[in-house]
DNA sequence: GTAGAATATGGAACCGGTTCCATTTACTTA
DNA sequence: TAAGTAAATGGAACCGGTTCCATATTCTAC
């Protein structure tokens, strides 16, 4: 039905490449020649093919972002950015939503290859020796965002410097005047764990020792990334004989759920206890949540540019933008009672 | 670089046809050929190229999702169903992210195009009589969620009974004993309004004149679709000689900005003033919000379902299955002070 | 006006699959 | 064993673009 490159040639009185030639603005045409086909093309409402111009130029324009959409609030959030910058490109955004670690396999499996896509974005994932194996020997183009890991040297990356992040929550909560405060995150054990918990971890160490207290085992607790491990997690901890007396949760969602928790025991928040959490997604200004913010918009808009950059020039050096954390005081901290 | 049929061919003994067929899982092939056939592809790690297979099938293995994404966090947990839904398919999820009204226009055009997409999801956004002649003319199945018009009688749809949802909620408030009850939502006069919105407003009017009371049209105010202007909106009303005892916001996001302008008047929430949301979004519950509920996952579930269903079959009837809605009472309704 | 250079153009070949029909091969029956 | 039928196979043509080289046309300089 859609008319192809064929009938504007032939109602036009052209060749094939003279069509091609107006429709790549090739300078080798005449002004003549170029009205004339273009004529032809307004009257019959041509416009190619994406599938046979991507078959014959070799590229599938196609850029795939590989996420753990909705068990991350801000992986939403760096999706939005996403979106802006991908935008008025000529590629299209395809979605792989990854809430297993099986899928995770499945998607990068499907996805290295350079007949399937022309660059991935890998978001907040974990990601093993053997899956950058996988994508080195698909020379494809790849941006991490929120992946942070020795093993990724050699890649491309935006991320924020999350053992700082970790230590400003603690450090605010030091200056607060606490000294029992306990974390709560993703689990850390797993074969591949999520990098920037684990960074946030050491961050939360760190500021204890730097202001001479012993990080405290106990203090320390894990679960699955969601509002409600959080809630059981937190509910555990407040069964302490020496329970904290702020809790650093994170991420906002896991915040989300301390706040739950500590609401529900009776307890008042920030006088109680204090929460602060990490991430600042767009509810946290709501709930008054004290976090650490990161650009999250931003950061996936910087992912896309990185990307086109990288797929432009697929010899330039393997860069890692780092990007800030701030500190955003709400209504979650005070000091101790 | 990666090996292509021909290669398989070659080095297999066979011709073209041959690897197809057993690509294809054709019977039309001796086990024996079968075999040696699959040995090669195993040996050369070979996999059909998907834009030529595309171009050679004329189907793109695309499906379109049109959605103001981020601006409606409803929007986002039908999106979750719907990559629940298209997951294990053999369909890639484009996301057109709409933000604006000339980029849904944008959008529309260039994706009713049977070269570019296989079939296209519209969710939550407006649509006119003009974009629907132009999927009518590209014959692309085309599946609408949370869109529901006179207009799109001919059109397949996932919907709820907004209107239904909208008494509901009044409803809700009335039997608490209000009577003066606000409302805020998405513009209406717009020349494309979102029709959801106004259904909604229908049942609000509807339960009231139900009740024997008259609707009056200082207590209907209209703003972007934004917790910021539902804000403002808020404050507007509450400035009024005779400020309404309840306010029935037509989405969650919106009531979260009336909770927070109700609390900084400081008021309370529900002694004061009453908050009805709509939607039931996955932070509702965290706030206590008592809203009106969508099965927003199993919408974008369904709406997949049924567009691979009318890509099937293309001569079938145009479906309109209508999803319940819930009222789910937390804590910011109560009898008035 | 002629020769040479520059510009414009057409279309065969190509991208990597699928399909359909002519041909070949294998099997069955008398 | 021969004839007929069924199954298997090969490869040309096709999908709708892009590109590159041979050729045609136009322009410039002498």
């Amino acid at each position: 039905m859609p008319a192809t490159i064929r009938d504007v040639a032939k109602k036009a009185g052209v060749g094939l490449g003279t069509v091609s030639r107006v429709l790549n603005q090739s300078p080798q045409v005449s002004d003549r020649t170029r009205q004339r086909v273009q004529d032809v093309i307004d009257e019959l409402d041509y416009s190619p093919n994406p599938i046979a111009r991507r078959l014959s130029l070799g590229k599938t324009h196609t850029i795939a972002v590989i996420i753990p959409f909705f068990t991350r609030p801000a992986a939403v959030e760096r999706l939005r950015g996403i979106t802006y910058s991908i935008s008025g490109t000529e590629y299209d955004l395809i979605v792989a939503n990854i809430e297993t670690p099986e899928r995770r396999i499945a998607a990068f499996r499907e996805l290295a290859r350079r007949e399937r896509v022309d660059g991935v974005l890998i978001i907040s994932l974990p990601f093993s020796e053997k899956d950058a194996e996988l994508f080195i020997k698909s020379g494809i183009p790849l941006v991490f965002i929120d992946v942070n890991d020795p093993l990724l040297h050699d890649f491309n990356r935006i991320v924020v410097d999350d053992i700082e992040g970790g230590r400003k929550a603690v450090q605010h909560l030091l200056d607060l005047g606490h000294t029992n405060i306990g974390y709560i995150s993703d689990v850390l054990e797993d074969p591949f764990p999520f990098s920037a918990s684990r960074a946030r971890f050491n961050g939360y160490r760190q500021a204890l020792e730097a202001a001479g207290i012993s990080p405290c085992p106990e203090l320390h607790r894990h679960g699955e990334h969601s509002r409600s491990d959080a809630k059981i997690i937190t509910a555990e901890m407040l069964r302490m004989p020496d329970r904290p007396t702020a809790i650093f949760a994170a991420s906002d969602t896991q915040a989300i759920g301390v706040l739950e928790t500590v609401r529900e025991a009776g307890l008042r928040i920030p006088e109680d206890l204090s929460v602060i959490g990490y991430d600042d997604v767009e509810i946290a200004d709501h709930l008054g949540l004290t976090t650490v913010r990161q650009l999250l918009v931003e950061s996936g808009e910087k992912g896309v540019r990185l990307l086109l950059e990288v797929m432009q020039d697929p010899l330039r050096e393997a860069e890692c933008e780092t990007l800030p954390t701030e500190l955003i005081i709400r209504n979650t901290t005070a000091p101790p009672g």
